[in-house]
DNA sequence: GTCTATATAGTGATAGAC
DNA sequence: GTCTATCACTATATAGAC
């Protein structure tokens, strides 16, 4: 069993700098800013908390940077979803789909930005300046909302606001993997039954937007 | 102007311990139990930071009360919307209703519940045992289940899991107060513009819920 | 680049005076 | 019941040796 020469990780990058910013995302992830210190980080890299002040200064950019990261990725998600050339509810589908398997690989994401956007006014501000407010992002919606438009003028679909379409399909995505950490330890599920459960509320979800969008 | 004898605060009772309690679950509910200190605490109520800790010895026994009176208030709503006899279309309408009426008088509760719960696996296990375990509210939720079934036994509502409408319903009113702070900064609304996009959300929830209730 | 050492400040909690 | 004083810890951040 000789496998001194395997490569375990794909993306791994064992520099200091980025062992550092993978478990601090992971710590961030788990606890949140407040209660995670740039000592537990240091600790369980397995440097000293010097080192990761040398490299990131304060533990604030730190933060920020995995915190921006992963913002634009999952805005990048939500930008592919919409490129679709499929019918409307396939469409719909689709992107239901997407954010489900997205959030699958990484269920903690969404607390993690919840969180830190309700505790912290200023990142609030960062994001709509680093964000809502650029024309990409700005455009993204607008090709939404003009091809729920087409297909409402078309009769295809029911008469529903594109704001209240994208809140409900967020609503219902978002509060699954929030609630999951409840789900799992109220009712004492195992991981494979959570897994089960969170392709049913997909299929579930996908059923009833779609049941909304009826004419 | 002589405004000596009015009473301003119906609930007010201005012993120390009820202000700090008071002042505590401010700043609980807005930052969370790890980033407010007992310090902090102290100096909003204008008293030192020993007399926090004389009346609830621990940080974590004064959270701990406060935590428990909001999910037991949160719980009796809800166990309230359930005693309903209109038609069922009447008693989903009323609920939602309800939910998003108590949420409008206590916005952050949601954000603060779900905060700790996530964060804290030791506060989970302190609500199975006190809540979730106790017949009290397991019967709430038999009652909702029993009285959904008996609906689709008599064809008038669609086939639904009684999970699954739970699910739907608490993503989508939970959902709306936890984005509510994005809504308002990321948009730039004001606070008369909030309360009419709540009002707005709790019609438009309702109204699909209906549909998918639709047989 | 990584370490040790330390400055400075804040934390939760308690002892003891009044 | 409320205060002052203090303990033992931990926090972030930096200076300086190697």
């Amino acid at each position: 069993m000789n496998m001194d020469n395997i490569i375990t990780d794909k993306t791994a990058n064992d520099s200091m700098e980025s062992r550092i910013r993978d478990v601090a995302q992971e710590l961030f992830f788990r606890q949140g800013f407040a209660a995670t210190s740039t000592t537990q980080i240091a600790k369980e890299v397995g440097c000293t908390q010097a080192l990761v002040h040398y490299y990131y200064r304060t533990k604030e950019n730190l933060f920020r940077q995995i915190f921006l990261e992963q913002i634009q990725a999952a805005l990048q998600v939500v930008g592919e979803s919409l490129l679709s050339q499929e019918s409307f509810d396939a469409f719909i589908e689709q992107a239901i789909s997407l954010y489900f398997d997205a959030l699958t690989r990484n269920p903690q994401l969404p607390f993690f930005v919840l969180e830190e956007l309700v505790n912290n006014p200023e990142r609030r501000r960062y994001l709509r300046e680093n964000f809502v407010k650029k024309p990409s992002y700005v455009m993204i919606y607008m090709q939404f909302e003009a091809r729920l438009k087409h297909e409402q003028q078309a009769g295809r679909i029911a008469r529903i606001e594109p704001f209240d379409l994208m809140m409900t399909i967020a609503s219902m995505t978002v509060f699954t993997f929030l609630s999951l950490p409840m789900y799992q330890d109220l009712l004492s599920r195992t991981d494979s039954q959570v897994k089960d459960y969170i392709l049913q509320r997909k299929r579930e979800v996908i059923r009833m937007v779609k049941k909304i969008l009826k004419p």
